[in-house]
DNA sequence: TATATATTTCGATAGTTATCAAATTATTTA
DNA sequence: TAAATAATTTGATAACTATCGAAATATATA
């Protein structure tokens, strides 16, 4: 359920410019291609941010914690998707429709 | 312009539970009253916040610095009214829509 | 199995901030 | 003008966090 407890941690998780890029990444490289297989490889997010591994490491689990993110392991990497609901749903506890 | 430096200052002064619900305040006292004369009174939000005027005054500032509200002293009371348009162009940023 | 690669955990640090009490400023009203 | 009301500023503090380097873990591959 969304409350604005929820919804703040939510904001808290994209508050952040480092942060806010990796998850426009993960979104992004979402929507850019059709196909179910071409999640977003963590691995190649490092690359282009330029911040180290640990802290991409603790960002992502804000992002998550938020359910702003799904994670899986996949072999030796890490595959993110994007949650499009609960962005959708804090976008309705602020009543921008009304 | 919006870019994620700016939004990421936007998510951020909705990011605690205690301004984002005073945000909500004032955008929901906003949209119950149709009257442009009858804007939101913080003086009224003090009473109903559990927060003490300082810290009201210290989150007032950082939702207009973030372009969230507009606020203007009416003789001895400040009144706040919500920035719809800054919402929308951050929303805008995320990709909701697509 | 040994090495290489990807990610996480740990420990530390510097910077930020939400909150309050006290004092101050602005405005109205008695 | 004096007192009351509304809001801000100041100064302090406790809590939080983004970041890093180093170490640890997981997985693949030579």
């Amino acid at each position: 359920m969304m409350n604005t407890t929820k919804a703040a941690k939510i904001f808290k998780a994209l508050s952040h410019p480092n942060r806010l890029e990796l998850y426009l990444e993960i979104a992004g490289n979402q929507e850019s291609n059709f196909e179910p297989g071409e999640e977003c490889l963590i691995t190649d997010i490092i690359g282009a941010l330029n911040i180290g591994a640990p802290t991409i490491s603790h960002h992502l689990k804000e992002l998550s914690n938020a359910d702003l993110i799904t994670t899986e392991r996949r072999g030796k990497f890490l595959v993110a998707r994007a949650n499009r609901s609960t962005l959708l749903e804090v976008i309705q506890l602020l009543g921008i429709d009304r």
